[in-house]
RNA sequence: GGGCCUGUGGUCUAGUGGUUAUGACGCCACCCUUACAAGGUGGAGGUCGGCAGUUCAAUUCUGCCCAGGCCCACCA
């Protein structure tokens, strides 16, 4: 068997690639009785490009993947799309320049699925050439009308517990998207601001400083809180201000969340500037007064200020302030305001009817259920546990937007009663569908609802998407809880958190019995790829450069949870690998014509490196059930390079070409490169796949390396000795070398003599023969000594 | 302001309560050695972010500080 001197990584992943799906290498088997490992692969966003820090932690669940595949596990390994919700919309919006607001609801529908499908095509090359070992059969889509059924049944069983329930309530709310959002879609961002000290008149003529960066909420203004304690301000309380401008009367009253060190300590409460104004009003059950609409735009409360922009209402505000000497000064701030996180902007609280999910009341049973979990690494679990204690509010799950699943209701024209629809109608369009029955009041006139669920609340259903819940209940109980969640730091509380509700209300029990948390694949300087910042590397480009198998190792370069820059540079280094994996292939298939027998006796040098493999292989296992695979490709790689390549090759080389005890060198290199691949596959699958082809198939049982085996450590009579002999003819052989690299000697120089010091002479001495043939040296004194030298 | 994480030769990284602190890239020198020059060998380069403490001993443990990251709070 030769191999061709150099692998053309390009046509050579391409043949695997090939290979695996015809063979069905990573299909799942449902009948099997091999234990599960199964796996809730992130569905992707549909939102444009992929770009490296996606590969880079998609890659990380792959290595736990092929791991557990190749210790026996039948690997349940789906994948799926996320494309319902604003990304793909706002994508659609832009790929065709259009907005869904000026055309039919149906039309802006069908754009944005015809943009999903063309995104998620180019998505799918991407891991497809990553060699993700997916089981792409397994593949869903969240907009798709069966995972549409499960969504809309996941609301009606909510219903039915009483954990979702519609309310006029203030809501926090983008003015851009025009939609309610959830409190995990708030971002902040610090603004440049002004502090404006307004005038507000007393019934008695005085007047009082009120301080306020949104003069815009004046027509909003219901009350003037002080703080109890304020012994500046313990006068006013009882007593009416006039607002200015706007000329009507609000109370002043006593409140400790008015803080005496902001502004002038005088604060007015307007529904809503802020969280503190929403607690407001529900505390003393003000009447909200709403100026500004769903657009961001004022409204008729604001008087003549109406159908202006906040922005343009606050200055026109201000402006009339100054006119009037009301204005006293105004001081610039820096301070955070709360965006939405999608569009970058402000977000305001509005007064709207929408579903929320109730679940403030459990947080205690989402914790207990958090530390059944096993987090990798462990310190996530604090991220978890701090999103659950700062939670605030009920998760608002229905979006004033077109792409989506549509909520299965209706309200009656005549009591405004709702109407679910029946499981058995499901997946539903209320737009088109119409519900079963009667309304209890008679009527069968109905509106509509036409809204669309949050996409987090379809999302958060995937460990339950993916076991077909709840007709196939076989499937549910071979693959539910989940073996494993992995995904990035920043969707813990967007993704893990919600899906641990979700699923903790329909099953009780917790989705996975593992989560695993990857760090962010960062550009050269550590900031985030983005289009807008102009940073984004293709991960085809770089399989395309260097091989997937490159990309791969690059990925696995850092331990679990750590975030890793991007520089092209570093792809050398898989790059690297992969050749030398391939050379030693090559060095080895000069040598093997068929596969060897195990030889009566060991070589002590043989014997010493399967030992010390042994060692490697136990680390490398223990690393891999921790989830530290980078530590796992550290071991095999150091191992590899420096052990087996510099070291022991150099050191069978003279038997293998001379024959002596050439048997037991043949049956050690064989072992030793096959079980080195199989260390590698994780990371390489593509390289190590096609050197097991080509070297290993004839002689093996399994048709792929990755359906091969884990590597077990042999059970060869343990040799202290051997370890010993072994460990100091590395360090003759080390000594020797620095000699002729002294005399500017190549390695194969011959010498006649030389005198070796060594503390352990008496085992030095037992491998006398191989230091010698390896470095050419006729004959050796060996002369004990405290420090190793040859000269 | 709170939680969690990170800070190791020029760059990136491993690791440990105890001899000369790991490896890679880059750098210098030498070597065509019949697997591999996308290689081999040898070498230079670090007060392990700062300060204090615990200890016979700290890069490793504790506290504080500084810098960076993610998340949260703050928004009058």
């Amino acid at each position: 068997m030769e191999l061709p001197p150099r692998p053309d990584f390009q046509s050579l992943e391409t043949g695997i690639r090939a290979f695996w799906e015809q063979e069905g290498i990573y299909k799942f088997n449902p009948y099997s009785k091999m234990p599960v490992y199964s796996i809730d692969t992130p569905p992707p966003t549909i939102s444009g490009k992929l770009h490296i820090g996606h590969a880079f932690s998609y890659a990380q669940a792959d290595f736990i993947a092929r791991y557990k595949r190749m210790r026996g596990f039948n690997v349940f390994y789906p994948f799926g799309f996320d494309n319902n919700g604003l990304p793909t919309e706002r994508l659609a919006e832009e790929t065709y320049k259009i907005k869904a607001k000026n055309m039919p609801r149906k039309e802006f529908v069908d754009i944005c699925l015809k943009t999903s499908e063309a995104i998620e095509a180019q998505y799918k090359e991407v891991f497809f050439a990553m060699g993700l070992s997916c089981d792409w059969s397994l593949t869903y889509r969240t907009i798709e009308p069966k995972v549409q059924k499960k969504s809309q049944l996941s609301f009606l069983k909510l219903y039915e517990k009483g954990r979702v329930y519609r309310k006029l309530a203030p809501t926090i709310w983008c003015p851009r998207c025009e939609t309610a959002i959830a409190q995990v879609e708030l971002k902040d961002k610090e603004v440049e601001s002004v502090f404006n000290y307004i005038l507000f008149e007393l019934e008695d003529g005085k007047k009082i400083e009120i301080a306020t960066t949104r003069p815009e909420l004046l027509p909003s203004c219901c009350a003037i809180f002080v703080n109890p304690e304020d012994m500046r301000y313990k006068h006013l309380i009882g007593k009416k201000a006039r607002v200015p401008i706007f000329d009507f009367l609000v109370p002043i009253m006593a409140d400790k969340r008015a803080d005496p060190n902001k502004g002038t300590g005088i604060v007015m409460f307007c529904t809503f500037g802020d969280l503190t104004d929403v607690e407001w009003a529900s505390a003393y059950g003000f009447e909200p007064k709403i100026s500004i609409d769903q657009s961001g735009l004022l409204n008729e409360l604001a008087g003549k200020y109406k159908g202006m922009r906040i922005k343009d209402a606050r200055a026109a505000i201000i402006e009339d302030l100054k006119q009037n000497g009301l204005l006293v000064r105004q001081i610039p701030i820096k301070h955070n305001v709360n965006t939405h996180e999608r569009c970058d902007t402000e977000i305001e609280f509005l007064l709207t009817n929408q579903w929320f999910v109730k679940y403030l009341d459990l947080k205690e049973t989402y914790l207990k259920a958090g530390r059944k979990i096993k987090w990798w690494p462990k310190h996530m679990f604090a991220r978890y546990e701090n999103w659950i204690k700062g939670l605030q509010w009920d998760w608002c799950i229905s979006r004033q937007r077109y792409f989506g699943v549509p909520f299965p209701v209706w309200y009656c024209k005549q009591c405004g009663l709702e109407m679910l629809a029946d499981p058995d109608q499901l997946p539903v369009d209320p737009l088109k569908d119409f519900p079963k029955r009667r309304c209890k009041c008679g009527s069968t006139e109905f509106e509509p609802e036409k809204d669309v669920l949050d996409t987090w609340a379809t999302s958060a259903l995937t460990p339950l998407i993916n076991a077909d819940w709840p007709e196939n209940e076989k499937l549910l109980k071979k693959i539910y809880p989940m073996s494993l969640r992995p995904n990035a730091h920043d969707i813990i509380t967007f993704w893990d958190f919600n899906t641990i509700v979700m699923c903790l209300f329909h099953t009780g029990k917790a989705p996975f019995e593992n989560i695993m948390i990857s760090g962010h694949g960062l550009d050269r300087h550590g900031r985030k790829m983005s289009k807008s910042k102009g940073n984004v590397v293709l991960p085809l480009d770089i399989i395309k450069k260097y091989s997937a198998d490159a990309l791969r190792f690059w990925a696995s370069s850092v331990k679990l949870g750590e975030d890793l820059n991007f520089k092209e540079e570093d792809l050398q280094i898989g790059l690297r690998n992969a050749t030398k994996l391939w050379n030693t292939a090559r060095f080895a298939a000069m040598h093997l014509k068929a596969k060897p027998k195990k030889p009566k006796r060991l070589h002590i040098i043989d014997s010493w490196l399967i030992q010390e493999l042994n060692e490697v292989i136990d680390d490398a296992t223990n690393a891999f059930e921790a989830y530290e695979y980078s530590k796992a490709k550290t071991i095999a790689e150091n191992f590899f390079w420096n052990t087996f390549c510099d070291y022991y090759i150099e050191m069978i080389k003279y038997r293998l070409y001379s024959g002596k005890d050439k048997d037991s060198a043949l049956w050690t290199l064989y072992n030793a490169l096959l079980l080195q691949l199989k260390l590698f596959a994780p990371f390489m699958p593509f390289i190590t796949e096609e050197i097991y082809q080509k070297l290993f198939k004839a002689s093996e049982r399994a048709k792929s390396i990755h359906l091969s085996g884990w590597p077990e450590t042999y059970k060869v009579v343990r040799s202290k000795i051997a370890i010993s002999v072994g460990r100091a003819s590395v360090e003759c052989i080390a000594a020797i070398r620095k000699l002729k690299k002294q005399k500017n000697l190549s390695l194969a120089h011959e010498l006649e003599e030389i005198t070796l010091y060594h503390p352990d002479i008496k085992n030095a001495k037992k491998a006398a023969e191989d230091i010698k043939e390896t470095m050419r040296i006729k004959n050796i004194i060996f002369k004990k000594g405290s420090e190793i030298l040859a000269t």
